[in-house]
DNA sequence: TTGGTTGGGTTCAATATATGAACCTCTGGT
DNA sequence: ACCAGAGGTTCATATATTGAACCCAACCAA
């Protein structure tokens, strides 16, 4: 493994509960020694990517970021397009509802939107990377995606993260085999024992699956009518996305969604 | 230099008029060697901060940028917070509103807005970093900066960026003194020869500077009436936003922007 | 077809660069 | 006064980075 890829990996430890951290617990973290670290965290903080609170001394993320997504923003504008259409969804299903995109054999979410209308909520962590056998996002994009990505995924582990996980390979080929004639992906405690979740996928310009959008909500408000209303906007979500960022439905699949 | 810096290096290059760059072109901006660029893109490309245009091979900046971005907003919500407010200044002006962060000796663009309400208008590129002499931005910091800080910056070499550049430290100096008498930096072509500014400074919780407010306008549109608006707007706006951020300003300077 | 150009990407010996065990310093607790 | 745990530093060592040269594909002109 690269230096650089050591330095930039550190990046991934924070997140929304954990907003600073101190050269000791990332030491303990990543189990590297404390002088490669230190080297580390120095230099991501001479470069903007990390800041030190100056009375803690632990780091935190810094200025260069919020820098680069601008830029990033502005010249390749997903955020800012897709956040009117991920709110009305969010808002129309009053359900939690979140775009990911492919990033090698995971999904990073992009955006989500939370319309807060119910007093429990799913949490939604910005910063966790998804799996893609463990979501409903994740069995979208698979169901859609070119052969070897699927095969690399059926092939390693399947590892467990709630009750509802698929582990076994037979099962998620089945699966992806329903979710490719469906055009929707539905999940129950894959990822998280409380949470339930569909998903549709969604693609770029030259129809290739570049992510998904997903709609979660807790599982006590389950129910099959709410399933339907779930599926009918993301049928509808997704041909919406997909053209806001300049993608098309490949033709022999836009059946799928076009109907519900 | 790290390695951790070099990599980290390229990233500055994107800017919104050079959105995609290619392996070839990286290699001519920052003169290294290709087989070592090369292994740097492609070790960012795998941890998401660069992606590769699948058609052109070009590389353009990454999902990961998004998602840590996400992550600092959740925590230390700066941009969110100060978009309403600057918003509003810009509107009120009717020009070009910008907030930057100190980060070492230049400033780092973190939130800009701009009214729209004219023909013409200032670029303001987010991805551009500003030099501290050269702009009322860095003037209005350097003038509540501590000690050390201006000392480096009227000792180093104060690069010429327009016609109205400050380039040296005697000027500086006095410019200095002036704006910490009256509370705001007033520029003219200084970074570029068609734009004016003006600038209050930002301070954090423990009353030190961290950044500034600005407005910039085409020197066209400058008049005695424009100046006093913009300058009100500032005093009014960098008590708000230093508020916003949970900063203080330091009581022995507040009453040169309460007054106006 | 050939030959030339430009761009992306790869190889492998040489060496510059990152590494880690041990050490230092400061703070807070007892 | 002592200890524990935090952040940070040093310097010989070895490992990971480097760069000249090379390969390949696409494009262009003759």
């Amino acid at each position: 493994m690269g230096t650089i890829t050591k330095a930039l990996e550190l990046l991934n430890y924070f997140a929304r509960q954990k907003p600073e951290i101190g050269l000791t617990e990332f030491v303990r973290l990543v189990d590297r020694d404390k002088a490669t670290v230190h080297r580390h965290l120095t230099e991501l903080t001479e470069n903007g990517f990390l800041e030190q609170n100056p009375v803690t001394r632990a780091y935190r993320l810094g200025p260069s970021i919020l820098r680069l997504s601008g830029v990033r923003e502005a010249t390749h504008p997903v955020r800012s397009v897709l956040r009117p259409v991920v709110s009305e969804i969010a808002n129309a299903v009053g359900e939690l509802t979140h775009v990911s995109l492919i990033h090698g054999d995971v999904l990073s979410p992009a955006l989500h939107a939370d319309p807060m209308t119910h007093g429990t909520q799913v949490a939604f962590d910005e910063s966790e990377m998804l799996p893609l056998h463990a979501t409903s996002s994740g069995l979208a994009v698979l169901a859609f995606a070119p052969e070897g990505m699927a095969r690399r995924i059926l092939k390693g582990p399947l590892d467990r993260y709630a009750d509802g996980t698929i582990t076994t390979a037979s099962t998620l080929q089945a699966m992806l085999d329903e979710v490719r004639e469906r055009g929707t992906a539905s999940q129950d405690r894959a990822f998280d024992n409380e949470v339930c979740s569909q998903a549709a996928p969604i693609f770029g310009p030259d129809g290739e699956v570049t992510g998904a959008v997903a709609i979660a909500f807790p599982t006590v408000r389950d129910s099959d009518e709410k399933r339907a209303d779930v599926r009918a906007a993301l049928c509808d979500g997704m041909a919406r996305i997909t053209h806001q960022l300049g993608g098309v439905v490949p033709p022999e699949h836009a059946d799928k969604w076009s109907g519900a």
